[in-house]
DNA sequence: ATCATACAAATTGTCGACAATCAACAAATG
DNA sequence: CATTTGTTGATTGTCGACAATTTGTATGAT
């Protein structure tokens, strides 16, 4: 039941957010994160004159960040036909997303051993406070928001191009799903294996930095095969607008 | 070098590629092709008004195919600077995009399993035979294009969103480095390989799937990090066009 | 009533023109 | 002579109007 009220993404591109760059970069930004933080639900339209409107801009910008959501696996869109929002199985995020992710990570932080400055390490001890506060305040929007943050520092900084593209097309949909259902560990945890993971990366030992990483992410990806079948994807499986043509074509 | 001589990518989007759908799909498909043949030299730049001029469109399709190439980490672009080609590490190769492509297709042919039918089968052994000829004429573009088209089919046709999505992003890559230096093994064996797979598919049984599988993509990718330091990228990371301001000629 | 066809509404795809931004160069300034 | 400050040319970003396509609805025949 996607809500009826009146939905306008908060905000009119120049105003709010006051980012910088072009018009459709901040249009990706806001979509993002009304997707993100379920202001539009799986299945709903996004038509491009409309959101345009809404954000007071043509439809250029809009339809450029409904591409770059598609590539992010938030939205897909057919010919002609437009763009819906899409969700994600939680026997995909299992089985993929995370195994994915923890390949991007391992590689990242390999490497990001080597090239992080002072500064970085500062930047991401913010992060660890906000989470800090965040799990204090049983916050968990903002606890993901600086826990993904964290780690696309360290991704960022490792330099290595496609692993950082492909990690910014990945996150959105991690970060959509850890969102809405949280994680298998609680608050307090997942700060403190940061703060390990931080420590880790001071020290610029590979071992022990594969080590550190590992255990933070282990947990939540099991071995493959080992969940069962009887899984109905409680989660949003995009409930695309059926069509009947009539028989098969 | 990028060769000098004019190198209009061969059709004017009606011509040639006679494909279906808008425009900018069809550009896609040309630039894409350029590219991973090498028509197009990493660092190259790529204009949108030469482009559309060349492609008889207008910038509009040229631009959300760059866009789209860019999310195939094809190309790299930067506001208000225009996008240049992009080339892959042999490192990166290895470590992350093998591995990824090992995520992807375990789940998707545990999944396609159930799921494909006949008349996918008989793609599937079309390919293996466009392989074999390949093989037999030495022809390497040709045989990693029918090795493609074959994961392509089996992954497609599990029907898990993401997945198929990301496969997506991460082929063109794939494509590019295969083509371009081939693979550790010889032509009649990557064939055989297929043939097996294809058989185990036909099983429906998901161990030997599994197993028939791994020991087709794991040759490629060594267990992580057994691949040594010295391992001087040989291949092109993408030379940007470092700004030589004054003084360094 | 059911099916096929023709039309109408809604929406995306494409185009050409204009504005904004950046890189390089030239001139002025200390 | 080094540095700053216009100025210019090339290229991307944005806009509004128009064309192409799909979907839904009405209409008519069987």
């Amino acid at each position: 039941m996607a809500a009826s009220v009146e939905r306008t993404p908060s905000v009119v591109v120049d105003a709010g957010a006051g980012k910088g760059g072009p018009r459709g970069q901040q249009v990706v930004e806001i979509l993002r994160s009304a997707i993100i933080t379920g202001e539009y639900d799986p299945g709903e339209r996004l038509i491009e004159a409309t959101l345009s409107t809404e954000l007071g801009t043509s439809r250029g910008p809009v339809r450029e960040a409904l591409r770059q959501l598609e590539n992010e696996g938030l939205v897909v869109s057919v010919p002609y036909r437009g763009a819906v929002v899409l969700g994600v199985s939680d026997e995909e995020v299992q089985d993929v997303l995370i195994p994915i992710r923890l390949t991007l990570e391992r590689y990242s932080f390999a490497h990001a051993l080597e090239r992080m400055t002072d500064a970085d390490f500062a930047e991401l001890g913010k992060q660890v406070w906000l989470m800090e506060q965040a799990a204090a305040a049983d916050d968990l929007p903002r606890l993901v928001e600086a826990d993904l943050r964290f780690h696309d520092i360290v991704i960022s900084s490792s330099g290595q191009t496609h692993t950082v593209q492909i990690w910014r097309t990945i996150w959105p949909r991690i970060r959509a799903y850890f969102y809405r259902y949280g994680r298998g560990k609680d608050l307090a945890t997942v700060v403190e294996e940061h703060r390990d993971l931080l420590a880790a990366l001071q020290t610029r030992d590979p071992a022990l930095m594969r080590a550190q990483l590992d255990l933070h992410i282990a947990v939540s990806s099991p071995p493959s095969d080992a969940r069962g079948k009887p899984k109905r994807s409680k989660t949003t499986t995009t409930k695309l607008p059926v069509r009947v043509t009539k028989a098969g074509t």
